[in-house]
DNA sequence: TCGCTTAAGTGGAACGTTCCCAATCACGAG
DNA sequence: CTCGTGATTGGGAACGTTCCACTTAAGCGA
């Protein structure tokens, strides 16, 4: 009893339903939790009182005795970008369905690893039943000490370790679908904005994988690195230098609208002079009035599958597959175009 | 210990920690807590005994006999909106600087009201220490029993009951600030996309205040409702009925963003025909690109102020303003300009 | 009527902490 | 030498629930 608790009223406890309704404790948790039989006069009699109290389950209580809080721990990097987001909607949702809740930690704004360490923790005290991990960037060494002890699933990126079960889209058949869009529209000499394997372990790939097509079936391939501190300025400044490029592809949406909007102060008209493809399709840039171009993924699908994974863990049950690589698909915007278009525009 | 247990090791307790150390769980308790007075040798060995056993404090158990969990709930009727969401992570980061954890709850998608409820209830049962509604729609009456029993606070819409704390931006003065800057670029005949002042406290207040100031100041008003399936194809082929109307201010981005689709489908130019405002300016709708110019609710600043009413309350100090309407500000984008600017376009 | 079975209800232990109180110890003052 | 004092330490109760082992009552066939 602190001194927090000072004027409100205390939560009334099954021990005040029983007596109230004249039985013993044990009666009245029968009732509540529905387990074992009672009477069904003495059933009404319970949920009158519990009624009447204004008694709620206290989960606390309840979560001690069983050793389960039915809660998964969701870490995210920043539950603000529309991507996580719904990442975090759809997995709520999904958790609800098995009887789940979502509690989620963030890496508090800045990019410490000992915050997101921290977050872990705060989690493992909550004691969570299971950890889910949505984070292009924390390392899987962080994460192991808590997949030891925790059935643990990584969101939105594949994970190759084997004690952590990943689910994602696959970003090789994405950054390739995009990289065959454009060579279909004809384009044959096309910039890629690249981010290192190392700095993000989507976009690596998916950079990787769009340069890669493309030089596979015959396309010249401008890299330009897209450094953390992004300057879109420079991307534009760079693709203008070679007057052969038709089409440059950038990592996200994200640095799509940023290199759009450089493109735009500088008078090249998109699609006409040049085409320009994203990558998440989400939220409203996809909407006509942008119409980006580019790959999306199933944001819903990963969040239940992934919901999914974490209550087959729990059941013990056959352990799902390791690293469950989910379909994407194109979507065919307004801002990448046929290169011989070029004089319609 | 239930089956769900079976082959996951459990975790140490105090009381392994203080087999290790060779002292009593009372010592441990203290080591960790930090509380009490214990020999600085002890300490270091009780410290070394916990690491090594991998030991992490039981929120769960503390929460129980400590009376507090430390934690707020939250409810939000969509987390995957931008603006709850940017507004959820604000709390989130508040919350940890005043040693607080938020759990949000949802309305699990469909428009029930038994859902709601049940959110409410699920949020009682962990037994936070207080309560966030986050909701356009939530009635008064629904909040007002939890209310009784916990301190809440209604963030994002004014809240007319005396018991309950509200944090929101004003629309009043928002809805009218917009109107003055179109006013002020020289429009004289103006159509308002309204929305009952039934369906939503914050959107219907708003409109109003657009049209209210429209009129007062000397222009003629059109209204256009919006109704809850609203269709922006309509609501242009409405303003456009009326060649003598310059500006539509819509309710909301979202509805100015449809509109905007609309409008360019028939081909008026935005906004050498036609302006267009919104009202939110949240994610990537203000980029350059598309430049809506509209209203912007300080959403950190709700959240944060949300959070610190939240804990002046819990701190049971003088509670806070009941009714605290804060400033947002205009945006100024590329969707509204002069009507004496049609021949340049 | 007696014993057996089954349903209904009771009381206590346990969960992992924190907190209160008593016990121990060292040490300096009287 | 004894006693008080302050710093450590240990033991037990309490938090609110669930579960288990028991008791009690009732029903029923022989």
């Amino acid at each position: 009893m602190t001194d927090r608790d000072r004027g409100r009223p205390r939560n009334p406890t099954i021990i005040d339903v029983a007596h109230r309704a004249g039985v013993s404790k044990s009666v009245v948790s029968r009732v509540i939790s529905g387990r074992g039989s009672v009477g069904e006069e003495t059933r009404q009699r319970v949920l009158r009182a519990a009624a009447e109290l204004g008694y709620v389950v206290n989960a606390v209580a309840r979560a001690m005795v069983a050793h389960r809080t039915y809660t998964v721990g969701a870490f995210v990097r920043d539950a603000a970008t529309p991507f996580y987001g719904h990442l975090l909607t759809a997995m709520q949702e999904r958790a609800a369905f098995h009887g789940y809740r979502v509690v989620t930690a963030t890496g508090s704004g800045r990019f410490e690893v000992s915050d997101e360490y921290r977050a872990l923790e705060t989690l493992a005290m909550l004691r969570v039943e299971a950890l889910i991990v949505c984070s292009g960037m924390l390392p899987s060494e962080q994460i192991l000490p808590f997949a030891a002890r925790l059935p643990t699933v990584v969101a939105g990126r594949p994970e190759t370790h084997p004690n952590i079960t990943s689910v994602y889209c696959d970003e090789a058949e994405g950054g390739a679908g995009v990289a065959d869009h454009v060579l279909e529209l004809g384009h044959r000499e096309i910039a890629v904005v690249t981010v290192p394997m190392s700095s993000s372990v989507t976009m690596g790939p998916r950079t990787a994988a769009m340069a890669g097509r493309l030089r596979k079936r015959g396309a010249r391939v401008l890299e330009i690195p897209g450094a953390r501190g992004e300057s879109a300025g420079a991307w534009a400044t760079e693709v203008l230098r070679h007057p052969g490029i038709t089409a440059v592809m950038a990592p996200s949406d994200r640095h799509a609208i940023a290199l759009l909007e450089q493109l735009r102060l500088r008078g090249v008209a998109v699609p006409g002079q040049l085409s320009v493809t994203g990558y998440d399709a989400i939220g409203d840039l996809t909407t006509p009035l942008i119409g980006l171009t580019g790959w999306r993924q199933p944001i819903d699908l990963i969040g239940s599958r992934t919901v999914d994974a974490v209550v087959q863990l729990l059941d013990g049950e056959q352990p799902p597959d390791h690293h469950q690589a989910l379909p994407g698909t194109l979507v065919v915007g307004t801002t990448a175009a046929s290169p011989t278009a070029d004089d319609i525009d």
